[in-house]
DNA sequence: CTAATACTTGACTAAAAAGTCATGTTTTCG
DNA sequence: CGAAAACATGACTTTTTAGTCAAGTATTAG
């Protein structure tokens, strides 16, 4: 259970796309350049990110990426849904057959209940956070973070 | 942000051993039977949760594999730990630096606090719930995880 | 003491995820 | 109209994760 690679990276090229210009967009090049990533990868992030309709682009000249949506509106739920995707009890269930066509445990898993009740804890999260939320300073945001969502997973 | 294979599936090898006898142990063909996976991938798995002390083996004929604590006293922490790792914010940090020797967001990072607050909430979960917490069927068990932990990042 | 049962291990193969490359298209500036 | 800036895309390579294999060692029943 990790935050992978393109979830994250994708995620700060986006962060980058929000806190620019939001008239005259951003260059790949200049993304790539500070996040230290290759333009190659930062391409097939904002492609990914492209294809969910969370940013467009401009082509030419005076092109660049932009967002298609305030970053009041846009959800950590969506960027990580069009990076990967949000853990889904299915999913898992799905996916995870061993040699069998169906998972033994398809009738009654208790297992189940374990992954269900923190998946959806998980994606309740990442839709009450938007991107607008993770600009700033670290300790602003963790400050907010906090005050937004008030003692998570409460003993 | 998923549950990994390795997770699944090592969790539902220890669930067996939780289920069984404690006394007599079970060999690994017959875990690997329940489950419908391979007796070499079973193997595998016994033998990563035997790496971190949650469960040992015994050789030879009336053989198999035991829990080395209660079931009461493994937390779904051990075993994710053990499987693979719990996301921690460090080991984002640490491995996503992209192509320079650090991440060039190190001095002040918005985003880590956003890992943080999700990482240290799936963390609380994951220490609450223990193996015992896990058998049963699927409804009481969702029923017991739910009354543990209320409100599950409330809103 | 030997055959059967069962764990042990390191090296191997296969599949998935991460990241790159080459080639092409669009737009605008001079 | 070129040349340059910038996006677009499919195929490729690399790395990581998943899963298998082969050749062991330990234990006990007979």
């Amino acid at each position: 259970m990790k935050i992978t690679a393109q979830e994250e990276y994708g995620l700060r090229c986006l962060l980058q796309l929000a806190q620019a210009d939001p008239e005259s967009g951003l260059p790949v090049k200049e993304i790539a350049s500070r996040e230290g990533l290759s333009p190659a990868y930062v391409e097939k992030l904002l492609r990914l990110m492209g294809k969910a309709g969370l940013i467009h682009s401009i082509r030419g000249v005076h092109g660049g990426y932009r967002l298609t949506r305030k970053p009041t509106e846009i959800s950590l739920g969506d960027v990580v849904r069009a990076l990967s995707s949000l853990p889904s009890t299915e999913e898992i269930c799905d996916r995870h057959t061993g040699n069998l066509e169906h998972c033994v445990h398809m009738s009654d898993c208790s297992i189940r209940s374990a992954w269900t009740t923190l998946t959806e804890a998980v994606g309740r999260f990442m839709e009450q956070v938007f991107i607008a939320d993770l600009i700033g300073p670290e300790r602003t945001v963790a400050k907010r973070l906090h005050a937004r969502i008030e003692t998570p997973f409460q003993v």
